[in-house]
DNA sequence: TTTGAAAAGGTCCGGAA
DNA sequence: TTCCGGACCTTTTCAAA
């Protein structure tokens, strides 16, 4: 889908604050009501929007432990990866999961409440998955910019 | 913030989808459209609701390479420090950047159309930057799980 | 694709339990 | 905290350009 200026500015817009109203997008950008809600249909429709949602707080809902675990697979034969990705995703703690290039196999980001917590996601979930090689993990001692907002 | 069980539903429904009226939550956990309206509000002012977004479908926007790059300083000085945070934080290529421990300093995900953009990110951005050591990237092969999602 | 106007539906109060 | 009812605002549809 080709995206216009107009386009990619409501996209700015959007991608900051989901409930803006089409007619607070109006004013800003000099366009009727209407014109506006066909526009940001259009791209739902075409994909573009993939999903509104709601971001949590992770330091006040009390998961402010984020930690990022690169791991190596014993045998890279389809059913152990099938197998491990599979097992990974179930797991509420892994909110993200890479099959990267490099020295290890896979990048996961993992949120949990505190150390002790990560050392019992360690002992009694990650490394319990089937294929598991080695494991290394890396802590976060400051989140210096997490964006979800894309330069269209 | 103390949530109940009925808060943290009414989390889970959000976090999918940030347009969920409060009509449908409250037919889904069988409470008035007002006492909805009072609990999101309150998790609103507390903080736990942190923000309303949208999000875009890379792939189809045209930023489907997706690299990790972890970062080591030259130094380690506090200066050398706010200067590098601050110049990666300016570069839109630059999602999320995490201070880590480890055998690198920083971790960064960056998002690019093609290999050929992320050569030109790397020769003409990030090795510019003051102070940076060395690099090490890991390409993306493919998403196994990102979501955005807590279980609270 | 755009517009204005009107119908349909949601948000957000006040007052009461 | 909960509920109901109503005022207000937003979304959505429509005919027209």
């Amino acid at each position: 889908m080709k995206l216009d200026e107009l386009d990619k500015k409501i996209l700015g817009y959007l991608q900051q604050d989901a409930k803006i109203t089409n007619k607070e997008l109006s004013a800003k950008l000099n366009l009727s009501v209407t014109a506006i809600y066909e526009r940001v249909k259009k791209m739902e429709r075409s994909g573009v929007i993939a999903q509104y949602i709601t971001l949590l707080n992770k330091d006040i809902v009390g998961l402010g432990f984020q930690v990022f675990c690169h791991v190596k697979l014993e045998k890279h034969a389809q059913n152990a990866i099938d197998s491990f990705e599979k097992e990974v995703t179930a797991l509420d703690e892994v909110l993200e999961c890479f099959h990267v290039s490099g020295d290890y196999d896979y990048l996961l980001k993992v949120l949990v409440r505190d150390m002790e917590h990560f050392r019992n996601f360690m002992v009694s979930k990650l490394t319990t998955l089937k294929y598991i090689g080695s494991t290394q993990s890396s802590f976060t001692i400051s989140e210096v910019k997490n964006t979800t907002t894309i330069t269209v």
